[in-house]
DNA sequence: TATCTATTTAGATGTTTATCTAAATAGATG
DNA sequence: CATCTATTTAGATAAACATCTAAATAGATA
């Protein structure tokens, strides 16, 4: 938990694909597994990444897993990069 | 050049803190190196790393090299967060 | 309860990253 | 022009990362 998991965790283009696929709303593992070429386990690993950086939580329902977006984080790192520019 | 540079460049704390000390104006990069407790070799690797991200440039004086903040691309990526947001 | 479905964990492997020391470059100055 | 100062390039190395296959877990269902 830190600007440093944050920006590892989007620095992968799936990992950020992701991300754009749950603004429309959550998703099981499997489906989100769909639309990459990719084995199960390896897209576990990536949404495990965006989990422990905090950009996604899950909830399980059934034996399928959602996950949902988390954009908090996001604001931490917005006004990180405001100050850089100078906005004060 | 793309968000995946960019993320990588940012995911490293000394990269970030290079960034925030460039903030408040230039600096050579012998200055930034002062600053850390890393061989000069290991400051002018991190330094390419920013530039090849585009997040800083260089201006030539003497025989200094004098390192500047570039903000642009920031707002690209705050533009990108803002959409998973949800802000349109 | 046996098994099917969804997902993760374990372990292996090739690639990328961050760091170092030693050497090279290039401009300034005695 | 010899050398000092600022910085980078080259090459080596240990750690971290992304990926795979095989196996494990755990809940749903026949």
């Amino acid at each position: 938990m830190g600007f440093a998991e944050t920006f590892k965790a989007l620095s992968d283009p799936a990992r950020r694909e992701i991300l754009d696929m749950l603004k429309d709303g959550p998703m099981t593992a499997g489906d989100i597994g769909n639309h990459f070429d990719m084995t199960g386990p390896t897209m576990s690993y990536h949404l495990k990444i965006l989990k422990n950086a905090d950009l996604i939580y899950e909830e399980k329902q059934k034996n399928f897993i959602f996950y949902h977006l988390n954009t908090s984080v996001l604001e931490e790192i917005m006004v990180w990069m405001s100050s850089l520019k100078g906005d004060k």
